[in-house]
DNA sequence: TGGTATTCTTGTACACCGTACAAGATTACG
DNA sequence: CGTAATCTTGTACGGTGTACAAGAATACCA
């Protein structure tokens, strides 16, 4: 009704965006940007580019394929480092270029590991992974394992890391949150109170901010290094089992 | 209309279950183990307790804070080992206790590090871990970061583990992306043909099975492996930089 | 014991959502 | 120029979360 008569003045013309499916696409990923998966609906993108919703179904299908279109551009982001380096320095790039992407839109890095997951790009990366582990010397038996743990436990970890605490809307949270671990009981929670100045809203549990706002960089870097540090040695000395 | 006949018989009687805040999260628990939390929905809960929608907003208030509930008495069942073991061990058991847990309720377990986060239980099972590096000898400088990267590399992992994978309901996907892996251009990926066997859904970005029905066990033993073997070596051999 | 206050439930309503579908308008093409 | 393909419009259906007034059941106190 309201918005019939924007219509109607457009009657004739061509719509304010040609919609094509890049197009779609483009503005989803511009509102889930913004507001985040939450609060995009189809109705909202539709009216976001002047159209009516069931124009948007013409395109790209329903909602999951249009949230599985955007994670698959997203993906096209993440480029695995084409140098020829050692094992230990592809990796640790190419980790921290995943990350860095997925804080460069972290409402749409959201949707991986729940909603969209096995896109078409992870299919180069994973080639790639593995080669520079088949390179670094991992046995064949291996293989499978340490490809396994650095993706799951790097995905992972970003993932959690922007994940939306709850009640984020709720401005008084991050209050109460702060002032409960200022608070806590020295007896039940001797380490907590003694290491709290460097723990309080700086790891996992115990922060009331996102990993959006507080980025946890030392601690990535040390997982990372974790990670390669005992592949690693694992190669030159053996699986020594 | 068709259901207030039920209610009628009830009429002056008890309600089927006394709905307490209790009872309404043991009810949405089952729901959601049976049927995934996006099936789930307040008005299946209602009508599955035999009781209007309103009422359940009495005792528990939104959607939101059934989740959290849910989430809460989910994660009080991750209880940490009491026995006083050396870091190694405890840390060990910690993390298969944890992963235990996720795989007895993969749909509640998808919770956690989306919608709900950082609760209740979070704080004694933080104090432990945290109580635990410090007696390893972790330096003081470095017990964030290794917390972080403990808890974020796991429980990130198994949440990719238990990951929803696109289209899992259309029956079609699965032997399509079998048979697109099994048909990959070994130019291309030389190294994922000539580890197919032992890659082909058993990889994460190169399966089409959850963990919750192919679990990633052997990976997740590595990746626990290679986070102690790490941790524990510079423990020993200091920081060395 | 009777009445008032609290506790809980009902019934209804609102605004939103995803999406199916027929009917039109527009464009491309032979 | 007319037919066919391409796109868009309207509209409708069933579902969702949740607010809210009205009512029923219960507890408690005179």
């Amino acid at each position: 009704m309201d918005n019939k008569a924007k219509k109607k003045s457009n009657q004739g013309t061509l719509p304010s965006v040609p919609l094509t499916k890049t197009a779609i696409v483009t503005a989803a990923s511009r509102l889930i940007d913004q507001g985040g998966a939450k609060e995009f609906s189809m109705r909202s993108l539709a009216t976001a580019m002047g159209v009516y919703p069931a124009a948007l179904y013409w395109h790209i299908g329903d909602r999951s394929q249009l949230l599985a279109a955007v994670g698959s551009r997203w993906m096209r982001g993440v480029v695995p480092p084409a140098m020829p380096d050692d094992w230990e320095t592809w990796t640790r790039e190419l980790s921290r270029r995943y990350r860095a992407a997925c804080h460069r839109h972290p409402n749409i890095a959201r949707l991986i590991g729940s909603e969209i997951l096995n896109e078409q790009g992870g299919l180069a990366i994973a080639e790639a992974i593995i080669a520079h582990l088949v390179a670094a010397g991992v046995p064949e038996s291996e293989i499978v394992d340490s490809y396994n743990s650095l993706t799951g436990s790097v995905v992972g970890f970003v993932s959690l890391e922007l994940a939306q605490l709850a009640e984020k809307d709720n401005p008084s949270w991050a209050a109460n949150t702060a002032a409960q671990l200022a608070g806590l009981d020295p007896r039940r929670y001797p380490n907590l109170v003694r290491y709290m100045d460097r723990l309080a809203d700086r790891a996992f549990s115990l922060r009331w901010t996102t990993g959006a706002d507080k980025p946890f960089d030392e601690s990535y870097e040390y997982l990372i290094d974790r990670l390669i540090d005992s592949i690693k040695s694992r190669v030159i000395r053996g699986p020594q089992q």
